[in-house]
Order: C-alpha cells, then structure tokens, then sequence
DNA sequence: TTGAAAGCGCTAACAA
DNA sequence: TTGTTAGCGCTTTCAA
C-alpha cells in the first residue's frame, strides 16, 4: 500500500487482477464469487492489510448496521447487564450498538436521537414506553425501526419487549401484605415521563385496595434511582410523625441505599423497617441482610430486543413477543409482622 | 422534502437560494459566510427538517469526529463512572464516543479495534499498557492517534492518563501492616495481559519486604474482578492449613463478595479476617462493614484522556500529563491486630 | 464571500 | 460469474 495513506477496494482488485465489483462482493457476499476469484482476493486483502472503510459503504449502500441504543443510565447495574447481552446478541447478528445515556433528564433523549439520526443508525432501542412526541415524529420522518423495552405498550400496540410493572409491583405489595405490614411506604423511582414508576405506584396501590388498605400520599417518595435517593428515602420517611414498617422501593440500589441508611441511623432492618428493592441484581444478595425483591428477565430483555430490532430492519413478520415474567424473591430485608 | 426520501444538503441549497458549497459552510464553518446567506439556510434546514448525513461527511472529510474506546468491562462500577465523565467530556470537545468491553478476554482487543478502524474512528482509547504488539501495530499503520488510561506506561513513553498502581498498592500494604498484620493474602485480579495486576503485587511485596517480610505464594490468589471472584478467593484461603489475619483485594468488587462470603461461612470481619478493597467505588461505604480501600481519580482519567485525545488530534504540543494521585481511605473493614 | 466541480471509497444495477 | 459504471451526499479545492 502507498505508504501513509490506507488502502482502497481498487488497490486490493487491481493486486488481485480483479475488478473493482469483483472485489466487493468477494468481501460482501462470497457466495456469488468463483472460489479462485475469492481466495485471489483474500490473499490481496491479507497482503496490503485492507480493511474497509465504512462510512464509504454506509454511504453507497445506504444502511450502517449500527443500532443505537438510548438508557436513563449506564450505570445502573440493571442496564449494564442487559446492555451487555443487546450488545453481544446484535454482534452475533451482525450489527454493531452504539449506546448512549440521558442520565435520567428524559428531554436529553430527542437530541441523542437527532445525533444517532445523523450518524444513520439503522435502528433504534428505547428504554420504556413515555417519550416525547418528537422523538415519535423524527423515528417516523426518518421510518426508522424501532423496539421499545423494559415495559409494555398496551395502549399503543408499539413493538416492544418487556414485562408488566404492574404486576411486578402488584405481586411484590401482596408477598408484603401476607408478611403482615399493613403500614406501607414506597420509593418508586421519579415517576416524570417514567410510566414503569407510574405502573409500579398503581400496582402496589391495587394490591393495598384488595386489602382494604391505601397509600397514604406522604408515604409515596420520589426519589432519584440511587443509592443516594434511597438514604433521602428514609431521612423522609423518619421525618414524619407515623412510622412505616416497610418501605417498598423501586429498585435495588434505592433499597440499599435505604438500608445503609438505616444502618446509620440506628435502625434495625428488618427489624425496625423492612425493605425490599426490584430488579434482583447481582449485589441483592450480596448485602447483609440479603435483599427481598423481584427478579426481572434483565438478559431475555437484551436478547430478544436484539432479535426483534433485526426482523424489524428485515422487514420480517412480526414475530409477536410475548409479556416476559417476573418473581418475587424473598430474602432477609423483609420481616413477617406478628 | 420528497416524502419517503430524506432531504439533502442540495435540497437545502435549492430552497435557500445558495449553492451546494456555501450551504456546506453555513453549517460547518459559519464564520466563513455571510450572515444573509447564514440565516437562508438555517430557515431551509429548519424548514426540511434536515439532518446532516454522518457518512457522506466523513467520506469527504475522512474524520468521523468520533473515538473508540475498549474497556476490560463495562459493568465494572470503576469504568462506568469513568466511561461516563469520557463521555461527557469528549461530547463537549465536539466527539462522540464508541465503547466496547472485551469482558477481561484481552485476546478479542485486536478484533475489536479492527472493526473500530473500518468505521472510521479518528482515536481511540485504551486500558492499561499490556497489549498485543499487533493491536500497536494496527494503530501505527492507521496513524491512528491513542492514549493509554488508568497505569503510567513508565518504559515506553506512549502517551497515557493514570496513576501508579505499583504506589497505591505500596501504601494500602503499608496500612495494613501498620495496623498490625503479619499474615497477609491478596487477591490481585488476573495478571494475564494486565500490568495492573502485576503492578499490584510487585507494590504489595515491597511494602512486606520493608518490613521483612514476604508474600507467601499460595497467598496470592488470582481471581476475576467480580463478586464470584471474592467469593472464591475466601473460599481458597479458607481451604489452606494456615490463615491470614487480611485478604487484600484488587479491587472493591472481590473484596465485597469476599465479605459476603465470609458471612455466609460464619468468618467476622474484620474480627476474624480483615479485607480491604480498590478503588473506592460508591458501594464501598454503603456495606457492612464499611470498606477499607484506595481511592483512585476515576472522574479524572475520563476527562483527561479526553483532553488528550482530542488534542493528539488535533496535533497540538504533547500536553504533558502528571501521574495522578491516591489515597488510602481506612474505614471498618481493616482492624488493628493488637 | 461565493459557485462550480472534482472527488472521498464503496455498492448495486446493468450488461455482457 | 464478471466487468463497467453511475451514483450515495458531502467537503474542499480552485477561480471568480
């Protein structure tokens, strides 16, 4: 190769003795290329150390193989870990990710988007179902595939992949209830364009009203998704006149952010308050007393987003998914009232 | 715009009343443009609702404006903290970043620097110094700017951002012995292709010798850097005729699965066992109890390979970076053996 | 300050 | 199965 300057298709065709068209598909789609012609531009390939200039192709052909992913967070354990599995599903299929983070300030998420449009992503995944109009109107300008995951969209009948907060958090109330607690808090998350929040106050309210209890306002705590919010969480909760003997939080780094709270505090768990978290994350068992909370499909959510994006951009049928499941697991942090 | 077709830059020029040339430089370099001319193609662009096309730029421009970075993992809570202030940083300076984990597989580095290369990325960004020749082959034959995160590269003076991890764990190993300790394990990580790891245990025996004594070899378990890893290193210990008084871990990760394992086995920490961890991520002042550990300049080696990066670049001077600095921060979990 | 025009390196349609 | 060729949408000379 010109010493500097990096090699072209035309370099590795004329080295092989090949045209230029001859050269491309023995790179794209060997199939349709003679074996010597194939194995002659191979060895040209290795010789000159060739690799393809991608935004070259994107260009001529119009389409990147690069699936943006947009998160609240990257931190968050829960993410990480269905990242993780999105990303390595789409690479088994072919398609790079580039993931990026609205750090929980939704209005973020409409210019990340422009930004993925720009670079031209041949898809995009989304976290949940509440997103600006705009970020609708420019997937639709643009005709851009895309899957929306963790929740589900029964009102809008948009392709998703996820499972019901509802019925996460109905279960989670009801394993309270049947442990006795009748005085209840929850630290749901924040719930501004985060209808999993939403869904999870709705659930744990509907499992209260089936027991003839309701969720006392001041007991329903916005709370950043950290372990900061959880120790706000408890600061809050001890602040007021009554006491609750659980607090419900809505996800695992809340609840032991609350826990190391309380620890500092003096106040015994679960003894003196229960707590229990969601997601089941690696560290829910990690922390003493063991986390009560729920198991959530964290890696199916990666990989079957990864699936459907693809069959999206393939224009394949639909390939309906169904709701993914959810379990209460019971550990240590949640005391039976006696 | 044509419906179904996205507009292009020719559209815009059209509608303005401009040429293709000066509608390029009303959005590139508007300085350079008359602010009648300015203002008509911003009301086109506005009007189109157009978006620049990311590959055709970066055909013409040969710079994608974008820089690949390859971390060992991402769900390590130490590079996500640091990946985000990258991030952030780079997003400022006018880059976007590309990350990818080879999930402490160094062997798929090559591979994935590969596709990074095809896509174009003007930069990249690595962990540590210990990498295959090829990879820093690949690099130069791209002319492909670098910088190397989180070790100093002492021997080859290839530009870095990091501290010393032979430092750090010289003065965690001297806490440790001045509150007492005589029998000492560590559980460093996996050395394989991670000087870190070696830089560590090298650190920890010259403390010991400086006290005159030495690191017993069946005491230096290699361990993955994850809670299973922890997990395992105490059980390792355990299993052995003697014991140690503290288990000095590579990171805060394996300490903390070290102490849920010590839970689990009946072991006291740090009454029975003493344990100390690295780095000083967010969970270690929320377990019980709370961890011994060093703390590193997370945020800062994010945010200045961003720096350097863009300025390597740019071809500006060398911009010299110091070593950045550590600190032991004593917390519960390391006692005083009196 | 602007316009015209020549590519950037590749894919894909078409013809052979 | 292969070669030829016309773009893909933009940046960047060069001249005016």
């Amino acid at each position: 190769m010109a010493s500097g300057s990096r090699p072209t298709l035309e370099d590795v065709a004329r080295l092989a003795g090949v045209s230029l068209g001859s050269a491309s598909r023995a790179l794209s789609v060997p199939d349709l290329v003679k074996p010597g012609t194939l194995e002659r531009v191979n060895r040209a390939v290795e010789q000159l150390g060739y690799v393809r200039n991608g935004p070259a192709r994107a260009l001529a052909s119009r389409r990147t193989r690069t699936i943006a992913a947009i998160y609240p967070s990257l931190d968050n354990p829960i993410f990480a870990v269905s990242i993780q599995s999105l990303q390595q599903t789409l690479w088994d299929l072919g398609y790079q990710l580039l993931v990026a983070s609205h750090d929980y300030k939704p209005e973020r998420e409409l210019g990340l988007l422009r930004s993925f449009v720009e670079r031209g992503v041949d898809a995009v995944v989304l976290v949940g179902t509440d997103h600006d109009d705009a970020v609708f109107e420019l997937l639709g300008q643009y005709q851009l595939p895309y899957v929306l995951t963790w929740s589900l969209d029964e009102a809008n009948r948009r392709p998703c992949v996820g499972f019901s907060y509802y019925d996460a958090a109905f279960k989670m109330a009801q394993g309270v209830l049947a442990h006795g607690h009748t005085d209840i808090a929850v630290c749901p998350g924040q719930a501004y364009r985060n209808e999993r929040v939403r869904a999870r106050i709705a659930g744990t309210q509907a499992a209260l009203q089936g027991a003839g209890l309701t969720l006392r306002p001041e007991w329903i705590i916005e709370q950043p998704f950290t372990f900061e919010g959880g120790r706000q969480a408890v600061r809050q909760v001890l602040g007021g006149l009554a006491r609750p003997t659980v607090l419900i939080c809505g996800n695992d780094l809340i609840a032991i952010g609350a826990m190391a709270e309380c620890r500092e505090q003096g106040i015994q768990v679960p003894g003196d308050l229960s707590i229990t978290g969601s997601d089941d994350i690696e560290l829910a068992s990690m922390v003493e007393p063991q986390l009560t909370t729920v198991h959530v499909p964290k890696v199916e959510i990666g990989a079957l987003a990864a699936h459907r994006i693809v069959s999206l951009i393939d224009g394949s049928p639909a390939l309906e998914v169904s709701p993914l499941s959810t379990r209460v697991v019971l550990r240590g942090s949640l005391k039976r009232i006696t």
